[in-house]
DNA sequence: AATGAATGAGAATTCATTCAT
DNA sequence: TATGAATGAATTCTCATTCAT
């Protein structure tokens, strides 16, 4: 079961390399206009301009591209983030707390913008993490990458940061702000979203650091 | 209105209020052990003892059951927190720090509480309240009522807190926990409950109230 | 795999007894018309006029109709030449030479009524028994019971054979039958049936009795 | 001829005649450890170390390696028995009945061989002479062969055989003699081997001649 | 009201064969 | 000639819901 059949290829020339990202692009759209439940490989075969069975060479089941696609999601997500992270705050360690509040405001606006990538993906990838246990495992390797990275990130800070627990800090920071973001992009809040990104930077600025501006 | 043909009686004689209880348990037990959608009628139905006909005299759809379902277990989870509540904290208006750390401790631990009455039918719930619009709606009603209860509740210990947008603070307080507590239930964050929970109190208090102790 | 779901109904009241012999027969038909492997469950299910659907409220599948199929052929077969025997050759142990070659030709006869009941789907399950270890296992079983059924037999006639290996003999004598009518009735050998089955009596004769006349 | 397309080259090159036997190689391989029907195309090309698509420039169709394959078994079969043949019995028309039971006990020996070749190849063909119109006819054709080989050979041994029909007799000696091998080759008779060949021999002794020693 | 058989639209997947390169 | 990607009809099986009894 778990190290199946494998039949589908591993495109190396350049057609076959095309014809995987015209599937993955017409499976982004679709899972994106009707949700990944309600597309099913028929339609994705269609969408992407090929026959019901050539979407069989390159993925044994939906279930592979909705995995590659979240895999996708999170490296565009994460790289966005990083490149832009280095642009404005810069490589050197923070030496204020208006850096600190800075960087605060940083990460939500990098997660938010990720969330903003593809929204309806977003959750229906959300889904599939509670509803697949394949998929939960590679959204737990995604999720300890960018964790890891907060935690690297969180040392530099060190001497602002009041907070003895780096690791268990970082994943706060994460799941807070991605659930509030999450929160806003999809469920719609009853309430202004700066109203609640305003108090998220000061909840966690007020966790974080020694004193709160 | 137009297109509901609403043919499920709302049963009031007994003999109908229990077959109709026996669908929910049988639905409650089957949602716990293999999900939502892996759950079919004719499972449900023979799981309450009763023909797969008969299941659609007391409900439109599988659908309906869940949201049922949740309905009770907002209820559930609510009624008990709000029970518990009153007996720990009393009706006498906070006065000092340690009754707000209090206070933070016991709305954590009521929600983790909730979560564990049935933490797979509350995992699939969640997956439920993305993936539908009418189960959202729903969740969306009762996630307000709770709300409005933090909101009633943190006015009450107003001279405590230095939060200005109380409703917003409300919304947080009640998202981040839920996630957290969602996280450690279902994910298995890879770190330990207490650190998770101890931070989760930190940064709440730390937010909310003036100093820290 | 071998002790799977099962999910068909074991039916006992009439109107679903009826419906699963709606299907056999249809099987009955279409196995002979077209043979097993060219018929598929849907063909299936609209000869036997229901939906495709309701196929699999009887049967998990085609091969257990192939298999039910196979066992009423046998039982058929088997139960046939059983009332045919006792009527012709009556309850008395053989008495004298004439019996042993009257009893080689009833075998051959009956077995040839057998092959004559339906050739096309015996041929199919022939074909069937080689290829599948289910089906293959159901045949072994009923062929033991006809094995048996002439070890028994022969052994009334012992005084008037002449060989000692009496269960070689009754497996000799099944199978080789059973392959000339099989031959005859299918392959149609370039050579008369007469001659063969003529062949077939004398061989058998010179074989199991001491005088050949 | 109208219909058929006949794209496969007669290969006459000594690569294209190599890599006709590549594909032959595997198939044998296949069959032997697959059987026929589950072996598909692709795997067929595979293991032949060639694309999918060159195997129809070698084959019509799937069907045409089993058939070519089955022939080449038949000869396989044919060729070893009849060279064999000559060794043990001469080319001297036999004289005393002890030739006459080393012969039947030759002929048998040579089929077991021929089955022996590869048990699961030759179960697969068995089946496909039953399912196909086409390899039936052509099994027919080699059938016709060797019974027609064993006819001229009773006939040299006509002043010691009894029976008259020898046409009939050689088609039966060829049946019996494959079948009960057959059996217990694949099928596993619960009987041992020697047994039933120590019967069978026996049989078609006291069958064919005069007197059986 | 209850029953449980019947429905039938779907969905996933396979594979012999073709065809553009 | 060789390649291997592409084809798409065909097949199996599922399940929420309906309906005759």
């Amino acid at each position: 079961m778990t190290a199946s059949k494998n039949k589908a290829r591993i495109p190396v020339q350049k057609r076959s390399i095309e014809t995987r990202e015209k599937i993955l692009n017409a499976a982004w759209e679709l899972f994106a206009e009707k949700g990944y439940f309600k597309t099913n490989t028929n339609e994705l075969a269609e969408r992407a301009g090929i026959a019901t069975g050539s979407f069989y060479g390159y993925f044994n089941n939906k279930k592979e591209v909705g995995i590659e696609l979240m895999r996708r999601f999170y490296k565009e997500a994460s790289e966005k983030a990083l490149s832009n992270f280095y642009i404005q705050i810069g490589n050197n360690v923070a030496e204020n707390l208006d850096t600190g509040r800075k960087l605060v405001r940083f990460i939500i606006k990098s997660l938010k913008e990720s969330h903003a990538i593809n929204p309806m993906l977003h959750k229906e990838t959300t889904a599939l993490i509670l509803l697949d246990e394949d998929v939960r495992k590679i959204s737990k390797e995604e999720d300890k990458k960018i964790i890891t990275f907060l935690i690297t990130f969180l040392q530099q800070y060190k001497q602002l940061i009041r907070v003895d627990d780096i690791e268990a800090a970082a994943i706060m920071l994460f799941r807070i702000s991605d659930e509030i973001i999450h929160r806003i992009m999809i469920n719609k809040e009853e309430i202004e979203e700066e109203r609640l990104l305003g108090e998220l930077e000061d909840m966690i600025c007020s966790y974080l650091f020694i004193t709160v501006t």
